[in-house]
DNA sequence: AAGAGACCCTGGATGC
DNA sequence: TGCATCCAGGGTCTCT
């Protein structure tokens, strides 16, 4: 479900109604949810933590807790966060829960199953091979060329590879490519300097607009107070098969790369 | 090493 | 109506 702008945004909202609470403990309704350690010691070791820090890094939200060790969680394509008064009644989807000290309950919802959380004591056991974040810095157009440098892989995949850049997910993906001007299937290697400064301003201008619009709701993406994002309304091709470019009104068409659903204009993306 | 594909899950939409 | 198939914003694993 969510990329880096709706991290950031259920990050945002989250941030300030669980700082400084105490966990005074955790339930968890579905064992596989918690990746590390095995649930007992888990439920031990969040026993009476505070989160004292609220961080993001790619699409994994990162919590410091007030003995050192770091509780993360990713929500992949379902999982949801909600702080809740403990006698709301669950939800079918509810997989785990962490029991605040002023009655209120944070949980983790997750239709799918394929979210997770970890407790570690450093970040890097999770989180040590991603990429740079698409918004510092670090992610220019050196950088890109050489991690595209004699890459035979389509460059939409390649943007989805959480190890070159941290945070980009299939919406902007597709969003950036078209900015860009670039057709999905060209080899990554293939993209011409001009052409990769080109696809960094083009992702760095895409999130930074969907984060200003607290990101995308397709179908079941809420922030955590359940309102919706506003960049769906911003697509440019995403999701829009058959209908007119925007710029010069070719059909959008919808091809499968690496497995992943595909949006581009046949015309203007070469 | 890099790339392609299977796999993990549930449920809504679509087709016959 | 019932059943089958496809589809979904993610990541990991295996095989080649």
């Amino acid at each position: 479900m969510p990329e880096l702008p709706e991290v950031q945004t259920i990050l945002d909202a989250l941030a300030p109604l669980i700082l400084d609470r105490e966990i005074h403990s955790a339930t968890v309704l579905w064992p596989p949810v918690v990746d590390r350690p095995e649930q007992t010691l888990f439920i031990a070791w969040m026993q009476g933590r505070r989160v004292v820090d609220v961080r993001r890094r790619g699409k994994y939200m990162l919590f410091r807790l007030d003995d050192a060790r770091w509780l993360l969680m990713h929500l992949r394509m379902t999982g949801k966060v909600r702080v809740t008064d403990a006698a709301a009644p669950l939800r079918p989807h509810d997989r785990l829960i962490f029991h605040l000290n002023d009655g209120r309950e944070w949980r983790f919802e997750d239709q799918r199953k394929f979210g997770r959380v970890y407790l570690v004591e450093s970040p890097d056991e999770v989180i040590g091979k991603l990429g740079p974040e698409p918004l510092s810095d670090a992610f220019d157009a050196d950088y890109l060329t050489h991690k595209l440098a004699r890459r035979t892989a389509p460059i939409k995949s390649l943007l989805l590879d959480q190890r070159i850049v941290a945070g980009i997910g299939n919406i902007y993906a597709d969003e950036s490519l078209f900015r860009a001007r670039i057709h999905p299937l060209r080899p990554g290697g293939s993209l011409t300097q001009e052409e990769i400064a080109m696809l960094v301003e083009a992702v760095k201008a895409v999130l930074a607009q969907a984060l200003a619009e607290m990101g995308t709701t397709l179908q079941d993406y809420r922030r955590p107070d359940g309102s919706v994002g506003a960049f769906q309304n911003s697509l440019q091709v995403f999701r829009r098969t058959g209908e007119p470019c925007p710029s010069c009104g070719a059909p959008i068409r919808r091809i499968v790369v690496g497995g992943r659903s595909t949006h581009f204009c046949p015309r203007e993306q070469r």
